[in-house]
DNA sequence: CAAACCAATCTGGTTAACCAATTTTTTAAC
DNA sequence: GTTAAAAAATTGGTTAACCAGATTGGTTTG
């Protein structure tokens, strides 16, 4: 067997490939919800490619729960009916890369209301927190270092205290990609310091005094300029 | 070597312990952003786990932009800088299983983004879409029969006309944790097929004539009773 | 005849061996 | 002493071999 070494765009593909094909396979051999695929070893053999490419292509389907494997039993079409699952590996299947704009206004959406829980849900010691990474904030862009770091910090202290850790978990997947991006595309302004830091105060405080509407508004202040360049105005 | 075959929930331990492990032999050894990790041999006889944890973990890391490796050279802290990396870290390893209401709050957020947008954005294509799978609903829901995977199938076909990678994904990593709790919490309520139709058939026109605020305010009536749910009311 | 038991087989999970690209060290030449 | 070339060691990626639990079919036993 030939040995090579993928990208992670062929990866991605090569996935995608064996995500149809046992679309295919469940639909021509009329595989009902709970019914057993072949195993991992006749997978990678009809489809021509190694067990681990099957493994790998199973959990990203069990990931999305089309898929239910069980040690030393086998691998199960999971309860959501053909349907369903048909259209969700279409979904999935027509994915594209996140790009720069949908990231910024998915943002913007989860930022809007992780702001809006926290004030109304935030226990003192998620306020603590944040004040922690506010004042940390403060003490680098009043001496002129960089803050981005701080920044980031600031935001995700929020996200923790809206305690919805289904929002908080989608917080986490897209800031490395906002964070790769912007350094990609130098979106980060220089020398707005004292201005960013009254915004990050206001916030503070709202959630602090639990004025959900005001830790809102303030928010949205702070993502003006995000807005209008993910808008283009 | 002991051989163990652990549960999900094990895995997920052994995970965060890596993660730990990892983050601590960071900060003790002052590695900066860029710098070279240990290799996963190494890693996995330091941490006394084998090198498939060690690689699971690092994918893991890696996903969340903190770590970077590459192929037959090594794995390297990212560029996000100490600070955030250990904010971040924290927070991936305080994150909770996401509860139903986490899952419902923000299934509600995203879905009411997704129909504005949608209305705003949808291509003809996109239009014919929804109202096929409209359409399969109706059929279903006046012959008597279920209609989950149907009324599912509505709302990502709205999902994918938003045209937004990002919500997309998201509302397809949701779905399936909707679905299984949805059978496990038995929500879904019976007998009341006319008003559902009434209700998507709303959304639809609304999405059609490109009225944003009539979606969303659609939408959030056909809500009404999963809002109550999620917040006890 | 049915139920209980047992061994052969099959399964996904796990580990160890292997590969090729890279990096580091050594060596040779100038 | 410096540099360039070559060889050895190291790396993440990949494959193959192995493991223990689950399944299954046949046999035995009540």
């Amino acid at each position: 067997m030939k040995l090579e070494i993928l990208t992670k765009n062929d990866h991605q593909q090569l996935h995608n490939d064996i995500i149809a094909k046992i679309r295919d396979l469940i639909n021509n051999k009329n595989l009902e919800p709970g019914d057993k695929l072949p195993s991992e070893r006749m997978l990678s053999e009809r489809f021509e490619v190694s067990r681990g490419n099957v493994r790998e292509t199973i959990q990203k389907l069990e990931f999305y729960g089309i898929l239910k494997s069980k040690p030393q039993s086998g691998t199960f079409v999971a309860d959501i009916g053909r349907v369903a699952m048909n259209g969700m590996i279409d979904d999935i299947l027509a994915l594209e890369d996140p790009d720069f704009k949908s990231l910024v206004e998915t943002r913007i959406l989860l930022e809007l209301k992780t702001v809006r829980l926290a004030a109304k849900r935030r226990t003192n010691d998620d306020l603590e927190k944040i004040e922690a990474a506010l004042e940390s904030y403060k003490e680098k862009v009043l001496n002129n270092e960089d803050a981005v770091q701080e920044d980031l910090l600031f935001h995700l202290a929020i996200a923790q205290a809206c305690r919805n850790s289904t929002i908080n978990r989608m917080m986490l997947i897209i800031t490395p990609e906002i964070i790769n991006n912007f350094e990609k595309y130098h979106v980060c302004d220089k020398n707005q310091g004292p201005k960013r830091i009254k915004e990050h105060q206001d916030i503070f405080n709202a959630i602090k005094e639990q004025n959900t509407q005001k830790a809102k508004e303030m928010m949205k202040v702070h993502f003006n300029e995000l807005y209008k360049y993910c808008y283009n105005i």
